[in-house]
DNA sequence: AGTATAAATCTGACCGGTCGGTCAACAGAG
DNA sequence: CTCTGTTGACCGACCGGTCAGATTTATACT
């Protein structure tokens, strides 16, 4: 049994090595253009292993996909309970999407190649739902409660939420597309914007605490 | 001479037909899933045709692209001109940007496969940024023109113009993606946050002409 | 007008190369 | 010896791009 325990993990430790070479070099070239000897290379196997342990190419990439949904969850979850009160909670959540996506370089644009890969993927669609509301789903709460003590103004809830959602999607592309300013340029433009509309402009810039 | 002009304006609608096919492909299925021979006999030509008029693939989706850009720019010229006042001409703005995305259904995937192709690529940042200058940039004299009649509160002019815009991307984006909510109901709801952010909530939802 | 000649246009078989996926053979731990 | 894990040569399919030759159109000449 501890035996099997032992093969158990290695397999779990080398699926998590392909998965994670394969999110890497998906985020450096893109779905299409990563090959399955580029991901074999970079987690040090052969090419063969790599769909020894996944079906497909596409397998291999929805759970380097998975991964990373995990990871920012994760980090965003961990970096709203070190703050207080909606304004910053708020904050933490657009500096934590702004810097993994910073952090994975081309974030987006992994992203965007599942698009070419075929929206009726269902396992797709629900991969983005869970990032959607496992990501981003927690600025529905911190602005209810914004609104309820009475530090953002009555703003439709279901508006705001979007807002803030595709505010930063919107932001992302375009630093994304246009390399014209600093990323702490566009992420502190986000937050501004975004705390404009919720407060309704009351909220004085604070001083920046630019980690 | 006028035989010269009759293959002249030949080649010209040759090309233009490829453009389009082209267009078409891409739109439908994405630019590395369109091979030559789709575009070929879309336009009901042979594949080596394509070639003929143009250098390579990536020259005949660049030709593809250049069209659209030119073709949303003309559209929101013209229904702006229809319309009188900052709010409604913000509208129009959001309205034929909307239109046009469903219209040619995958817009967004055509523009995201562009990355795929390597932002580096010179003409493809030219085309990006005549696409925000030019089929965009006409939000930034609307915001003016409403803050100084009075409509728009007095926001950050070039923080109005970034939240537009990536507003517009950002729910275009998630329309994209959730295929839930109609399409009209992500146009409206765009509308109403760019009006509420502009104004600070004094514009009263107007009666609809959902034309 | 009719014919010959030249030029422009078009075609699809073909080439070189790539890639996802297969599989027979191999390695090493138990 | 066996069984799990690993390998990389190999296969078939595909695709962008080429090109020699067919076809159509324009031009020159009688």
């Amino acid at each position: 049994m501890a035996a099997k325990q032992f093969v158990q993990d290695y397999e779990d430790q080398r699926r998590d090595e392909l998965i994670k070479a394969t999110y890497y070099e998906v985020a450096e070239k893109g779905y299409s253009a990563v090959t399955l000897q580029d991901i074999a290379k970079r987690a040090g196997v052969s090419k063969g292993s790599t769909l020894y342990y996944f079906a497909t190419k596409e397998d291999l990439f929805l759970g380097a996909l998975e991964w990373m949904v995990e990871q920012v969850h994760t980090r965003i979850v961990n970096t709203i309970a070190t703050v207080e009160g909606p304004v910053e909670k708020m904050k933490a959540v657009i500096r934590t999407i702004f810097a993994n996506a910073q952090d994975s370089r081309q974030f987006f644009l992994a992203y965007t190649d599942f698009i070419s890969i075929g929206t009726r993927n269902k396992r797709f669609h629900d991969l983005n739902a869970k990032f959607y509301d496992g990501c981003c789903g927690h600025d529905r709460e911190i602005i209810q409660a914004g609104i309820e003590s009475g530090v953002f103004r009555n703003v439709d809830i279901e508006d705001a939420s979007t807002m803030v959602r595709a505010l930063v999607d919107g932001m992302m592309l375009q630093w994304f597309f246009s390399s014209q300013g600093t990323f702490d340029d566009y992420r502190r433009r986000c937050e501004r914007i975004v705390l404009d509309y919720l407060t309704g402009g009351t909220v004085t810039e604070n001083a920046e605490t630019t980690a």
